[in-house]
Order: C-alpha cells, then structure tokens, then sequence
DNA sequence: TTGTATGCGTTATCAG
DNA sequence: CTGATAACGCATACAA
C-alpha cells in the first residue's frame, strides 16, 4: 500500500480509437471503418476490433466525428415563450415522443428554450449557426429573430409540429382542428344547444384560426347565425391558460343570453373556468356543457370528467421527427408540406344536452 | 436572368474565424483571443475583429471548439423512466428553471431520455463516454449502468434534484420533506383528525422514506400510535400517479376504520384519489381531508382546492446548476453534499377539521 | 501585441 | 482489404 496524496485526477478522457487500434494491432483507419462500416473489412479482423473496443470500453467521441463530418447529430426543439400558455400538460408528452424517435435514429434532442426572451434567440440561433444541431423542430409561430440573423436563413431544415406554418415553407405537422371543432360543435347543436362561448388562445394564430373557423361552419350549417358564439380571451400577451379561463369566467358572468356550451382551446383553461364557474352554482353540465383541447390525462379526473379533443402527440412527433430526419436525408423533397393527423374527442360527462 | 437547373445548395456552413481573420486583416489566432478574451489584445484590433464579424455575420463553432478544449458545454439531464409517475405535472417547470440558469452561464440542455429501458441506458451513457456532455443532473435514484459501463465511472460531475442521492456520494438537492409531513401532520392532529391514510409512491425511495417517517413522527409527537396510519400505493413497478390514486381509493374503501385524512404524495395521486372518492358520496373536506406534495398550478383549480406541499422547483434548478457548474470549476470541491431547499405549504380547501 | 504552427479525435481520400 | 495522411474549426504554446 502506498501513500498517494497529491493524485491528480486528470481529465480521464477515455479510451481512443487508437488504443483500440494498437490493441487490435491494426491501423486506426481501419477501426474507423470497422465501426462505421462492417462490411467494408475483413471478418477476422472486424471481429479482433470488436473485442479490442469492448474489452477497453471504447466509446467514440461524437463531437470529433460531428466536426469531421461537418454535420452534428443533434435536433433542437424550440417552444413557444411561456409553458402555461396553451398545451403546458402534454409539453412532456410530446419530449417525449420526439426524443424516443430521435433516439431511435442516433440523433440527440437538445432544448433550445423555454423562455421567449432576447437572451434565448440569440442562444437558439447560436445553436443554429454555430453547428451545434443539425435540425429543429418548433412549436411556437415565431421564428427566432435577432440583430440580423434568422433561424429562417441558418440553412437548417425545421419541422413545425402542433402550427401549421407550411405558410412560412416549413412542413407542419397538424391535426385537423376545424374539422374536430365542427363536429363537436354540430353534436352539440343537436343536443339542442344554441348559445356558445369560445375561449381562445392567442388571437389569430393557426390555432385560433383553423378551431374559431370550425365553430363558425358547423353553425352555418345548421343554419344558425354566427353570433350564437361569443369570444373569450385571445389576448395578444402571454398568458398562461389557467389564467384565461379564469378570465373567460368573469366574461361569462356578465353575459345577457348565457351560452349553454363553452369550447375552451386548452384544457388549462377549461379547468379553471369551470372551477369558477361551479363556484357561482352553476352545474356542470346540467346548465353549461363544457369541451376543450389536448386530452391532458388529468381531465379523466375532473368533476365532472372533462370532454376533450385529444392531441395524438405520440403520433405528431413521430411524424415531426420522421419529417425531420427526411429533409435532413436529401434537402429537396418536399412532398406535401403539410401532415395532418386526426384528433379524437374523448366523451367525457362536461358534455350533455342543455336542461330547460 | 439565367437559367440554373442543377443549382446544389451546398451545406452551407457559413463564415468561419479564418473569413473573419482575412477581412479585418489579420492573423486567424488574433481573432480567437480578441472573440474570447477581449483584454488581451489591442483595442485598435479588436474594434477591427469585431466590425469584421459582425459584418459576416460569424457565429463561432461550438462542436470544434468543444473538440479542441476536451470540454462540452453541454449538460444533460436524466429522467425517471415513467413521466407520471410522480411529480409529471412539474417537469416542465424543472427543464425551466434549469435551462435558464445553464444558458446564463453559457451552457446547453440536452435531454437524455425520458424512457428508461436498455436503449435509454445505453444512450445515456454514450453520451457521458462520448464526450457528449460536460455533466448531468439526475432525477432518478437510478444511476445508468449496462453492459459494463456505469455513468458512476464517467467522470463526469453529476448532481440528483429531487432525490437524496448523497449516499451514493452524489451532490443532491432536496426539500425537506420530513420536516414538512411533519408539520402538515401535526396540524391535521391539531384539527382533530385521529385516523390517516398515507398514499405513496416507490415503496422505500427518498421521498417515501422521509415524507412517511415525517409523518409517523408526528403521531409520535402527539402521543399516538404509529397503527393510526394506513399506507396505500407503494408499488415497486413504475405507475402513474393517477393510477395509484386510483387504487388508492379502491384501499380506502376497504378500509374499516375510516381515516379522516389523506397525505398523497403527488398531487396526480391526490387528484385522481378524490375523484373516485367523491363519487362515492364523500365530501372533501368534511368527511375528508387531503393535501398533497408537488404544487401543481392545476391544484388551484381543483373542487375543492388542492393543499399541497409546493416543491420549489425554480429554486431547486439553480442550486443544481450552481452545483453541477462548481462541481465542473474545480473537480473537488465537495462544500456539503446535501443541499436542503425549504418547502412550502399551500393551504387551500382541501384541508379542513373533520366533521363530527 | 501579434503571428506561426500544432493538435483535439475522428472520417475520408488516396495509395499500396 | 488495409494503411498512411490530410483535413474538420478552433485554441493555445511558442516565437517573433
């Protein structure tokens, strides 16, 4: 046993592709090849590399092999500025099913933001132009923007999932939210609902558009006047949702022909205008049917259970990635620019015919 | 005008220190020290390097100069396999809170998995023995290992949030739970309540074993016997926090003596807990009391209105950045290995005396 | 203060 | 099929 003060951990950088190669006894080229590429080298010797790389644990350095490629394996995913906004409780979800599809395909998610500030465009678009990623996906309608550099122009393909901003020329993944919004609204006028509000997210975005539209057809086509719906919310400032419904409660409070249905855009809001709401008296949905958007999993518990219109966001994001990882295979196809996914209304109780 | 077919958009890999160097007429290295190290060099010059990559628009190589000082500046961060299990509705929160702090100090967020199978591990610790990232925060008890190689061998400073992993001999920021089962369980006494229902998580994890000791120590403290509370929950395979809740409630309808009070330990359990309950025909609070840990915004909204045990997540994100970020400054220095961020209780309506 | 030269760990090009 | 060698973009030791 000896004394060892003064033992200076050094920066233990692992095992490189030449120690893998001396022990191997071949040159490194050749392990390069061996790891990149069987195929392209002797079976015998394939199989001596092999076990020299596991017997020293050898594991390549990917920031090497990004800088020599001169392309990085890495995907960020850019979201919209505040995370209570709109979709705040399947913002996990859909990480999730982005990264499980990344992963899949030796590709790495980093988070670009989550804040919307000027501090975190410039470090988005240093991620972008400094060749720290590869792609990106965003869920946000802003493109990042910042003294003269814009993600528009880092010559990076991008992915929009959630918005649709095939406007923009980025491929959007999207579900169909008119048509879901037009026969939630056509179920619930023939339950015999005349009167509406609709809570919106932030006014004139794809969302509000495309789901706003949605109501509007289905009372057209029931031959009813579009302004049986009133608007709520669709400010212009970040809010979070919660704080919308809440707000959509209060409109709601001082509305003369009271609407029997609400269509909220997030179940955020949908949650806290209804625990206003309850608190007034009112039943829920004996005098007011309530249905929103996401299919966050605590609406199953709510009282009453929530009616949503679920976001398949397993399915978004294995699109968004496959989306991704197409334009990154050859840059020029861009067969349809746009992938719509269905969405599906989970019946929950919120939901019922009006009572006289 | 020209016709160009067979225009091939090159990877454009935009200007780099050499195209900065030769437009303000300098030496390439001028422009490394002047971009880095700004003192170290001639003011004339350095307006001149400055000018010169603005004007190009210079965005420097994060991948080669990473490669070239043998550190990343990238940090990754390390899930619990199920998302839902227990503090789901704050993980947004968290990925907030820390990558603000991590760009401020000029770092990046990289997520390393949100699943915890075989494919995770061995892309975790890919990253970790590719030289990927710099350090990692872990909110899992679990340390990656597989095939040979442990993340405890990386080298690399690692930090547990969330969880006491200080025997394992890592850094942990934790709130001080015990003391605050303690106190919300002392007051529950205080209010009269006699008999507890206790829902858990991961049967003898951190949080299991410091919130129910807290709790048992509180009926000590009051002089009752340790039998006057029943567990619930407590499964070793991964569930989502509403599920346990769920089955939580099926327990408490078993239960013969019925407890007046419920301490979950999510507010995912909590909720789906008084769901079920509630249809039963309970009341909340005046047959039963609940409160709840994590602090979920929706907890706000719930019928009745949620207490809960806030977990202060945005304080808990800088402690283990500042952490991981002085781990990284000098490789050993290991001030307290235990950092404890006071929690807080929200009280709300949940939580009432029991009602004669 | 500035410039020259070398190397980070890997892949790709070319001979052999 | 394999080996030597030159890059990738930048930072640093050293020389000027």
């Amino acid at each position: 046993m000896k004394k060892n003060k003064d033992v200076l951990v050094e920066e233990q950088s692992g095992p490189l592709m030449a120690d893998v190669a001396r022990l191997a006894g071949v040159a490194i080229s050749t392990v390069s090849r061996a790891l990149a590429n069987p195929g392209r080298v002797n079976e015998k010797t394939r199989v001596k590399i092999d076990a020299a790389a596991k017997q020293l644990g050898y594991t390549p350095n990917a920031m090497a092999r990004s800088l020599r490629v001169g392309k990085s394996n890495i995907i960020m995913i850019i979201l919209p500025g505040s995370l209570y906004y709109g979709a705040s409780q399947i913002i996990p979800q859909v990480l999730q099913s982005i990264n499980k599809a990344l992963i899949q395909n030796g590709y790495n998610l980093m988070i670009a933001n989550l804040d919307r500030d000027e501090e975190s465009e410039r470090h988005i678009l240093d991620l972008a132009f400094g060749g720290t990623v590869r792609g990106a996906i965003i869920l946000s309608s802003k493109l990042p923007e910042v003294d003269g550099r814009s993600l528009a122009n880092a010559g990076l393909p991008i992915v929009s999932m959630l918005l649709d901003m095939s406007d923009a020329g980025l491929p959007s993944i999207v579900t169909n939210d008119r048509e879901a919004v037009r026969e939630v609204t056509t179920e619930l006028i023939r339950l015999g609902h005349r009167r509406f509000l609709y809570i919106a997210g932030p006014e004139g975005n794809y969302h509000d558009v495309e789901r706003y539209g949605g109501a509007l057809e289905a009372l057209r086509g029931a031959g009813l006047s579009e302004q049986a719906v009133s608007r709520s919310g669709g400010s212009l400032d970040y809010q979070e949702g919660f704080e919308i419904g809440v707000q959509a409660a209060a409109d709601f409070a001082r509305l003369t022909d009271k609407p029997t249905a609400v269509i909220a855009t997030s179940d955020d809001m949908a949650i806290s205008f209804i625990s206003r709401v309850q608190r007034t008296g009112l039943n829920i949905p004996g005098d007011l049917s309530v249905v929103s958007f996401d299919g966050s999993p605590v609406c199953e518990f709510c009282s009453p259970p929530l009616s949503t219109i679920e976001q398949p966001v397993e399915e978004m994001g294995q699109a968004a990635v496959a989306r991704l990882l197409g334009a990154i295979g050859d840059s020029d196809n861009e067969p349809e620019t746009r992938t719509v996914v269905r969405s599906r209304l989970i019946l929950r109780e919120s939901m019922a015919a009006p009572r006289r």
